[in-house]
DNA sequence: TCTACTAATTAATTAATTCTTAATCATAAT
DNA sequence: ATTATGATTAAGAATTAATTAATTAGTAGA
């Protein structure tokens, strides 16, 4: 099964380059020249993976990113920014428009190819894969079993799937507002402490090494 | 009925510590250092499974995969393969060739014999067993018979239908939902309180160890 | 068809667990 | 030093399951 990549950038020659590079290598590549068309094409095209240029005319990416993941239709897809080395958007900022990574311009197309093929990877594995290892902890999902250091810890649900949530992608930073999408989903509306109190317990059961806080942003797993 | 592993891989390190944590667990162990010798081995072997290895020489993983899928005396075998993080080949590419899995390198032996295990279960419950037994429960589907501890016990249908859902797939969790889709398939819609009944049925039968709770979600039988 | 029995479901109560909130304390950023 | 944000704790709300008993449905045999 062939993945679906749309690129948007407004600079033409790399839309050209990156779609042969990616179509090179067996990706099915749609593009977009700003952020209005690419959330259109998103829509229609319904891609796997998403390249963002930061910088554009019309919407510019961070802003078209976190309109994309508003789509219920692309719950799934993966976006990753494209930013200039020395752009004064931090990557923080791109992070916390909810993108999975960022790659740094100039493009060098096989580094890039290769990044696009970690990414897709990445994901399969956390959506089909049943098991989730990290260090010491094994996460049986279709069983509900967690194990840290040979014992089964129990957890409640939500415990469950924010433990789940965080370690599906060691080293994301998942903003506050992403945690409770993913994991409070359309629940009536809870308050910001529900997530402090959620992620104390999981660093009662797991130690205080497993979940970094991103102060004013959001929390991560430590990177594996 | 002990199952047999074929293990496919040049690295002889490889091969010898997976062979002894499947030993360890109980397994029939093959080796084969390349695909060509693979083939020939699992032909006399009869594998229930084979891990091949994605990058070997003389005939890469991949290919061995195929040609085994060409191979009707092996046709229910199940195939996975190893890969690293970072080959080019992408696992899309050995799903593709008609694998049922894959390991990522570096590999944990307790995961990956965690793996095994799950893969050769999913397939016992494809095949239409008749006969389930887990501890000192036995059941006989096409008789409608079912001992705990050499006594026969009487089960009603519904009991019987739970009881055998439950344990067609040990330590799997069941959502209520799918419990009801699957026991009461579309009949007349019951109450949520109409499973715990069964539920407390079973256990007033077979004891109070024989099904977990699983509060929010569902019901599992224990691991056997 | 009626009867007697078994099975299945519901209802009602109790029990257990999980989730959320609120209040207070601690810490980092400006 | 002030402010904003997160950590922590404990309490109680809310959810969900266990249990028991009562009711209804279903079935086999006279």
């Amino acid at each position: 099964m062939k993945n679906k990549i749309l690129l948007v950038d407004d600079d033409v020659d790399i839309l050209e380059i990156l779609r042969y590079n990616l179509e090179k290598s067996n990706f099915i590549v749609e593009t977009a020249s700003n952020g209005i068309i690419a959330i259109e094409k998103a829509l229609k095209f319904k891609p796997d993976l998403v390249v963002l240029d930061v910088m554009m005319p019309e919407m510019d990416g961070i802003t078209a990113c976190e309109k994309i993941r508003e789509l219920p239709e692309l719950e799934n897809v993966i976006i990753t920014f494209l930013t200039a080395r020395n752009e004064d958007y931090s990557q923080i900022a791109g992070l916390e428009a909810g993108a999975d990574d960022y790659i740094d311009k100039p493009i060098q197309p096989k580094v890039f190819v290769t990044k696009i093929k970690s990414l897709l990877r990445r994901r399969l594995n956390t959506e089909q894969n049943d098991i989730i290892t990290f260090n010491d902890i094994t996460i049986e999902k279709s069983k509900f079993k967690v194990k840290f250091q040979e014992k089964e810890v129990k957890l409640a649900r939500k415990e469950f799937d924010l433990l789940v949530l965080l370690l599906s992608d060691p080293g994301k930073l998942f903003t506050r507002e992403e945690i409770m999408n993913r994991v409070w989903k359309d629940d009536s509306f809870v308050g910001d402490r529900t997530i402090d109190v959620h992620i104390r317990k999981l660093r009662q059961k797991f130690g205080e090494n497993l979940i970094n806080t991103i102060k004013g942003i959001g929390y991560q797993s430590k990177e594996q």
